[in-house]
DNA sequence: TGTTTATTTGTTATATTGTAACATCTGGTA
DNA sequence: TACCAGATGTTACAATATAACAAATAAACA
């Protein structure tokens, strides 16, 4: 479980945050735009493409694949999302600005995922890759197992 | 590029592993399980399900996605091979007896994988975990970018 | 204001990846 | 031999994702 007091302070700090840098980038945060994040943001677990495009129909009839894939790659382009790429799910990212060398803790329980962006982690991922002498584009490092709410309620 | 002088050399060692670990767990090592390892190990890039389908079908005429799924769950459950989650894409495993934490360098030009097994990410990671209380079942690294040997050549 | 242009969204069709469920075969064992 | 378990065959389908082109919309500029 993620210890968030309130998620609809989760959810009004990610648009946002995400309204900003669109002004800034000189980007269209539309309609559709806002919705899917919004509709991304409903917790803290990771909501599937399908899963969303079922959501999007019940206001936009007209949805299709296409219409939600797009809009993910729009959301995933600016960081305003992950992909979770062991569950081909996609989740709220709560800081864009600094979007990369982030990790995620992945709840097999609640399913809830939380960041975690540890500099530990990443200078020893750097250490390794520059004595294989491997030049890094792009890291991702999912764990999954149990948060702690979780593993003792199954104690 | 993976610098292996002898790609049979690979091969006929993952043959041999899988077959010493099949026999010490009385596990069958089947033709079918066999042809698929031998096709997976084809060379250090990952394979992808439907392709090992098609090349599966050379031999075998009846061959369908159930057979290359099932005999892929088996190759993972034994850890023979890994599933690169970012590529959705299977590759060999040189040491299914140490197969945790064993992390992944993907070079996006040439497409080879090459296994980077490091204990400080791994102590990195525990270290975080620990401090985020979260019970660790299964971990997944995969680092995205350039071999050494393809960034020269693009430079 | 009207025209042009680029971006976004709609639409259709299809590709790719993965599973469920039940039938059949095969090799070992009572 | 008869049975059983595990492996494979077979059919059908579910879930995930993309390509290609058309229409709508908004911004930019004459």
């Amino acid at each position: 479980m993620i210890q968030c007091e309130d998620h609809g302070l989760c959810i009004s700090t990610a648009m946002e945050v995400a309204d900003r840098i669109c002004t800034e980038k000189r980007l269209k945060f539309t309609d559709l735009r806002k919705d899917m994040l919004r509709m991304i943001w409903d917790g803290h677990a990771p909501q599937k493409a399908y899963g969303l495009l079922s959501k999007l129909q019940v206001k936009n009839h007209s949805a299709k694949p296409a219409t939600v894939y797009r809009t993910l790659d729009f959301l995933l382009e600016n960081g305003f999302i992950h992909k979770v790429k062991s569950l081909n799910a996609f989740v709220g990212c709560s800081h864009p600005s600094k979007h990369d060398e982030c990790y995620f803790l992945i709840c097999d329980s609640c399913k809830e995922i939380s960041e975690c962006c540890d500099s530990n982690i990443t200078s020893a991922i750097k250490a390794t890759t520059k004595r294989n002498q491997f030049f890094v584009k792009n890291t991702t490092l999912e764990i999954a197992g149990h948060c702690n709410a979780c593993s003792k309620r199954t104690e």
